[in-house]
RNA sequence: GGUUCGGUAGUUCAGCUGGUUAGAAUACAUGCCUGUCACGCAUGGGGUCGCGGGUUCGAGUCCCGUCCGGACCGCCA
């Protein structure tokens, strides 16, 4: 070892100790006289000192010494005169006997401080210096955290982690596969899973019970500031189970995560219904630490010749409590919001229930007091309160509503990163009618089973049948998902069939899991964490790139390593590909 | 594929309605300074205003195109 401590770790009790540390140069402070440097490691940074009056050469040495230089010290550790609080290693100082400089550095793009001047191109660009600055590094170190606590829980409950392959096959169902090209296979192709679906599947039906992995998959679609091309899961999958005791499990495991890592309690978390989070929140992702609930005021509404009301299908209400005093400048600011194309309502109508108990609104040609009245108690106003109303047709109203709410949930401060509310969203619909593909698909994946008492509704209405499938959602984040599955070989074609493959593209596509499935294959069930968004939930980050060490940017490019790049001619022809 | 915001010193940004030699902070360099910890003081170097075209007597500023980055929509079983 070239060291004895870290620069994290000496106090007061280790004066007159001789310690050798090593680390980078954070900060140099020449005083003239004497000069200040902070060397800094992963674990902290300690003041060395130099003294012109103990050791003339040495200061005269150390006050050339740039910022991040790595250096290697030796001395003594001696109780600071002047003490600094902020710092866990403030009462002690290193008096420098002699020092190595274990390799230069020029000087950095950006300064590697809490409070970096480095904009986030740069430093993706230089993620190696980001790393080394403690707001970064402590991101990564809750990753670490999050992933010991969760190997400790699925240990505990009897999970074995198995690792399954990267190399496996390309599906068309779901999103873009990430493909690599077989060279001793000319012309044909692996894909990168997307999750290891089939494979835990099979794992149960070789009868491992209890399997998880800590895994990394693959998706080319486009990113998000929560959505990375590889991104990690806790994947999940148990035999002879039911829904109940996938939500048990892994209730378990959300609420030991929060004890353990966040000490805090979460309790027995709520469920509500997929149909009931798209009534009251017009999403399957409902962020429910504010209230702020949708009312369907159509009833109320219609029939008093406002056309935009009257041409509706669906007029919902919010309650945004407190802002009756909302200038027309916020006002319009709103309506400008909600008519972004990206949210696309064609207008907003409010309602103010002034403090005077007045209740005055932008439809007021149309409506008495008396109606507005019916529509304030419905949504439960009280004085002060402002009704926000959007009209028009249900799922698009719903969405734009949705946008609305967690805007104004913003807005007033609702949505607290310390806050952490949770729960099951359940009862999914298990298809979607596809307009311009004339076919159904999978909500969450063609393995899913249905509702048992929904089966009957297979063959007469599919789009009324609901999934045995169930969401976790934290604060208006998605961050687990999952199902029972289908277990046996005729329910499964007959999924294949609605889906619209063919017999022969069942086969091709998924032959070896209907095969196994008529080896024994036990009922079973499943679910996977977004591992990266339950450490930006933790971290009270909206990114996810903050929690990964070396992420790929708005269009997928590794800006550090400039990946993906060009390959080399010979390197296609190997493969057996030409270019277009 | 689309919407939107941005690109000016190493870095983060300001730069108004087009008008003299493009500024600030910080970083960097040099000098001074013996208790700093955002040290202080002084001096200095540092710019193809992303790129290409256009309008104009004159463009960092206006217009068109393009590249790059951020957020979002579509997409993401």
């Amino acid at each position: 070892m070239l060291r004895t401590n870290t620069c994290g770790e000496l106090r007061i009790s280790d004066i007159n100790s001789k310690v050798t540390l090593c680390g980078w140069v954070q900060k140099s402070r020449d005083l003239g006289g004497m000069t200040f440097i902070d060397l800094r490691d992963r674990y902290g940074i300690t003041q060395l000192v130099f003294n012109m009056d103990n050791n003339a050469d040495l200061c005269t040495k150390a006050r050339l010494l740039g910022r991040e230089f790595v250096l290697k010290v030796t001395g003594t550790v001696a109780e600071r005169s002047s003490k600094n609080a902020k710092m866990n290693t403030g009462d002690i100082e290193i008096n420098v006997l002699d020092f190595e400089v274990l390799n230069a550095a020029i000087t950095p793009p950006f300064t590697i401080e809490d409070n970096t001047d480095g904009g986030d191109d740069i430093r993706m660009k230089y993620r190696y210096l980001d790393l080394r600055r403690s707001a970064v590094r402590a991101n990564l170190e809750l990753r670490h955290r999050l992933a010991i606590e969760t190997r400790n829980y699925m240990d505990k409950q009897q999970f074995l982690e198995v690792e399954t392959p990267v190399l496996i096959k390309s599906t068309p169902e779901g999103a873009r596969d990430f493909v690599v090209p077989s060279r001793m296979n000319s012309g044909q192709f692996y894909a990168l899973p997307q999750s290891p679906q089939t494979f835990k599947q099979l794992l149960m039906v070789a009868g491992f019970d209890r399997y998880y992995q800590i895994v990394k998959c693959f998706r080319d679609e486009d990113l998000r500031a929560d959505r990375q091309p590889e991104f990690t899961q806790i994947d999940c999958e148990m035999s002879f189970i039911e829904q109940e005791d996938i939500l048990e499990t892994f209730e378990g495991l959300t609420r030991h995560l929060f004890k353990t890592v966040k000490n805090i309690d979460l309790g027995k978390l709520p469920r509500m219904s997929y149909a009931d989070a798209m009534k009251y929140y017009g999403c399957d992702k409902p962020d429910t630490r504010f209230e702020m609930k949708f009312t369907e005021l159509t009833s109320h509404a219609k029939g008093k010749g406002f056309k935009v009301f009257d041409d509706a299908e669906i007029v919902i209400g919010i309650n945004a409590g407190g802002c009756a005093e909302y200038t027309r400048k916020q006002l319009d600011d709103l309506t400008d919001f909600v008519k972004r194309p990206q949210i696309g309502a064609t207008g907003l109508i409010y309602v103010r229930y002034g403090s005077d108990g007045l209740l005055k609104s932008s439809v007021d040609k149309f409506y008495t007091p008396e109606d507005l009245k019916k529509w304030s108690d419905a949504v439960n106003a009280k004085e002060g309160d402002l009704i926000l109303i959007l009209a028009g047709e249900t799922t698009k109203t719903r969405k734009a509503m949705n946008e609305l709410r967690l805007e104004m949930g913003s807005r007033l401060g609702l949505r607290d990163k310390n806050i952490y509310s949770c729960l099951w969203v359940i009862d999914f619909p298990l298809l979607e009618y596809n307009e311009d593909m004339k076919r159904w698909f999978a909500m969450h994946h063609p393995f899913t089973s249905p509702l048992p008492e929904d089966m009957p509704l297979l063959d007469t209405d599919p789009g009324a049948v609901r999934a045995n499938a169930y969401d976790m959602v934290i604060n208006g984040v998605e961050v687990g998902g999952g199902s029972i599955r289908i277990h046996n070989k005729e329910m499964q074609s007959k999924m294949f069939d609605l889906l619209g493959f063919t017999r022969e593209q069942a086969v091709e596509q998924f032959g070896f899991l209907m095969n196994a499935f008529e080896y024994g294959a036990p009922p079973h069930g499943g679910i996977a964490f977004g591992f990266d968004r339950l450490c930006s939930l933790f971290g009270g980050t909206d990114s996810i790139r903050d929690f990964i060490a070396f992420p790929k940017n708005n269009s997928g490019r590794d800006v550090m390593i400039d990946a993906p790049s060009a390959i080399e001619d010979g390197q296609l022809k190997e493969l057996g590909i030409r270019m277009a």
